[in-house]
DNA sequence: CATACCTGCTAACTTCTGTTGGCATGTGCA
DNA sequence: TGCACATGCCAACAGAAGTTAGCAGGTATG
């Protein structure tokens, strides 16, 4: 499911806040070329399993990956990631259109109370 | 200044984080719509100068907004921020271009070694 | 049976970020 | 002179996010 078109403002928040990340960056951009399996991409960035994990927490919440659970031919259990094809474009305007949608407490911003 | 091309992958972790708050948000969309002052601003979006401020702070950092001081008819010094008309496009592979742009101590993510 | 590989979880610490409130400064007008 | 509105900065607290270390479970191989 790619974003061609930006969902809510809240969404937004969240995959922004999700990408804002060096490490998870770098996760995306791992899995860009190559699904992987935690252990082994953990070993490939050099940041430890527990750690990844998280990230890959987060990523899969803003449903920027998914994960695909799988046997191993020895049997061993694999918890394969891969990217999903996203593409965001951000612009003042697109902003300006999300905003519409953002789920939070204001006093004062009213679309038809101007000053 | 669009950065129509992703820059460094330390700008991209730098815009993003900039953006991944709704305060934020709300802030280019009302400037996206027309240029304000901070005080002016902090009324219509409902909230304190001192916090406003610190966004337009970080919004300015990251290149999404700039400030041009003023003077009002009755002479009062008018700081008046507006958009920068950025175009920021995301996607895996665009992030994983700029991944090798970042600037991050990593031990075993040298791009000539691989497993 | 010990070792090595895979998975997942949680508690606890540390660091960063958001937010508030107060203070200082300046101008114009009643 | 006192009020209203503009600017800015800084100290301090509260809460969220990142990170580590340890535990527990699984399967295959020497």
């Amino acid at each position: 499911m790619s974003a061609a078109s930006p969902p809510t403002g809240d969404d937004l928040v969240r995959v922004l806040a999700t990408l804002a990340n060096p490490h998870r960056l770098r996760v995306v951009a791992a899995l860009a070329r190559e699904r992987a399996y935690v252990s082994g991409l953990a070993r490939q960035l050099g940041i430890s399993r527990a750690l990844l994990q998280v990230h890959l927490r987060k990523l899969a919440a803003a449903g920027l990956v998914t994960a695909r659970m799988e046997l191993s031919e020895d049997g061993k259990a694999m918890n394969y990631y891969e990217v999903e094809p996203f593409v965001l474009t951000l612009t003042p305007q697109v902003i300006a259109a999300a905003i519409e949608t953002l789920t939070v407490p204001d006093s004062g911003e009213q679309p038809e109370e101007r000053s």
